[in-house]
DNA sequence: ATTGAATATGACAGGGGTGTCATAATGGCA
DNA sequence: TGCCATTATGACACCCCTGTCATATTCAAT
C-alpha cells in the first residue's frame, strides 16, 4: 500500500505522478521501468517518490489499484448476458475487451505488459487471477450436453484453441487499433471453428 | 563477424566460450544477457572476450550463425515431403521442430526468447527472417482451387488459426518436454479445423 | 511570530552493466 | 637465448539503476 504522503497529495501533483506511472509502465514492463524516468516526467524529486511508495512494487500496486478501478467504472453497468454456448460467451468477452482497449489502451497495454515482464513478482501477480480457461471448459462441456459440439472433441483443445487465437486476434488489432475488424474477424474464426474447412 | 583471435582459438577453449554463450542466451533474451556471467561461465577474463568479439551483438550473431549450421546439418538429410495440402504441410513443420527441439532444446529456446525480446538489435533480425505466413497462404488457396478447403474460407483467417494454435502448442509442449502429446493435439487440432465442432 | 510536524530534495552508497586500455604473459622463430 | 607478434588480463571510465538519509523547505496551529 502506498504511503499517507501520497493519499495526501493535491491533486493536481497527485495525476501528474500517477500519469508519468502509467505512462512509464505503459511503456516499459516493470522490470524494464524506472524511476528515474517516473520522477523526471512526473517533475517530482527522487526523494518525494520514495515518501510517496514503498519501492517500485509498491508503486505498481497502486497503479493496477487504480486499473482495476477503472475497469469497474466502465463495466458494471454492462449487462452480464448469459450465454448460450461457449462461442457466444467468447464474443461477449471479446466485447468487453475491445470497450476497454478503446477506453483505455494505456491500461490495457500495461496488462499486456504484464504477461511478457518474467520476473518472480509480476509472475506472482498473474498466478493471483484466474484464468477464463475453466470458465470456457465448462462451458465447452455443456454444450456438449446440449448437442452443440460434437461429444469427440476435447474441450481442452477447444478451449486452448479459442484462448490461442484470441490472443493473436488481440495483440494484431491493438497494434492496429482496428478494434471492429477484430471483432469481424473473431466471428469468421467462429464460424469456421463450428463448420470447419471441408467443403461437403 | 567475430575476430581472427576468436577463429584461432584452441577447441577446448572456443568451446567452453560457446557453451557459455548459448548458456546465456538461452537463459536470458539477448537485452538481458550478461557479458559478466558469459566469461565467468567461461573462466575467461573481461579484456579476452573483447579480444573474440566486437561486442555483445558480435558474439550473439556468432551464435545464431552456429545455431543455423546446426539447424541445416540436422535437416538437409529430412527428405521434404511434398504436403497434400495445408494441414500436411502443417504437420510435417511440426514434425520438423519435434526434432529440433529434441535435438537442440537450448538452440530453441534461443529462437523463444528471440520472440520475446523488444530491442531494435533482435527486432531487426526477426524482421530479416521470412515468415511461414505466405508458405500457408499459399497451400490454402491451393487447396480452395483443389476443392479440399471451402472456397468461402479467409485464407488468412486461417493461417492465422494455425500459427496461433501452433505457438502455443509449441510453448506448452515445450516446457513439459512433452513433444509426442505435442504432434497428437496437433492432429486433433487439425482433425478438429477440418471437420468443425458442430454435430450433424 | 514561533514552533513542530509534514513534506521536499538531491547527494550518496552500493550494485550491475558495457567497452577500453596499458600492461603482462605467452609462444614461435631466428 | 633473445626478440617480436599474438593473446590475456583486470583496473578503469562511464553509464544506469534502486533505495537511503541528512538537511532544507513548507505549512498549520498556537
Amino acid at each position: 500500500m502506498a504511503k499517507p504522503t501520497y493519499y495526501n497529495l493535491e491533486k493536481d501533483k497527485q495525476d501528474r505522478l500517477v500519469d508519468a506511472c502509467m505512462e512509464e509502465f505503459s511503456r516499459y514492463t516493470f522490470s524494464d521501468a524506472s524511476i528515474n524516468r517516473i520522477i523526471k516526467r512526473a517533475e517530482i524529486s527522487r526523494g518525494s517518490f520514495y515518501q510517496y511508495f514503498e519501492d517500485k512494487e509498491d508503486c505498481y500496486l497502486e497503479m493496477l489499484g487504480i486499473i482495476a478501478q477503472e475497469k469497474y467504472r466502465i463495466f458494471k453497468d454492462v449487462v452480464q448476458t448469459e450465454a448460450q454456448n461457449v462461442f457466444e460467451a467468447y464474443l461477449n468477452m471479446l466485447r468487453q475487451v475491445k470497450l476497454w482497449m478503446e477506453a483505455q489502451p494505456r491500461y490495457y497495454k500495461i496488462g499486456v505488459l504484464m504477461e511478457l515482464d518474467k520476473s518472480s513478482f509480476i509472475q506472482k501477480l498473474i498466478k493471483q487471477n484466474p484464468g477464463m480457461m475453466e470458465y470456457f471448459l465448462s462451458l465447452i462441456r455443456k454444450d456438449q450436453q446440449n448437442g452443440i459440439i460434437r461429444p469427440d472433441v476435447d474441450p481442452q483443445l477447444l478451449s486452448d484453441m479459442l484462448i490461442g487465437i484470441n490472443q493473436k486476434l488481440l495483440m494484431e488489432h491493438f497494434v492496429n487499433k482496428d478494434y471492429d475488424r477484430m471483432i469481424e474477424a473473431s466471428e469468421a474464426v467462429l464460424d469456421l471453428l463450428q463448420k470447419g474447412t471441408r467443403v461437403r
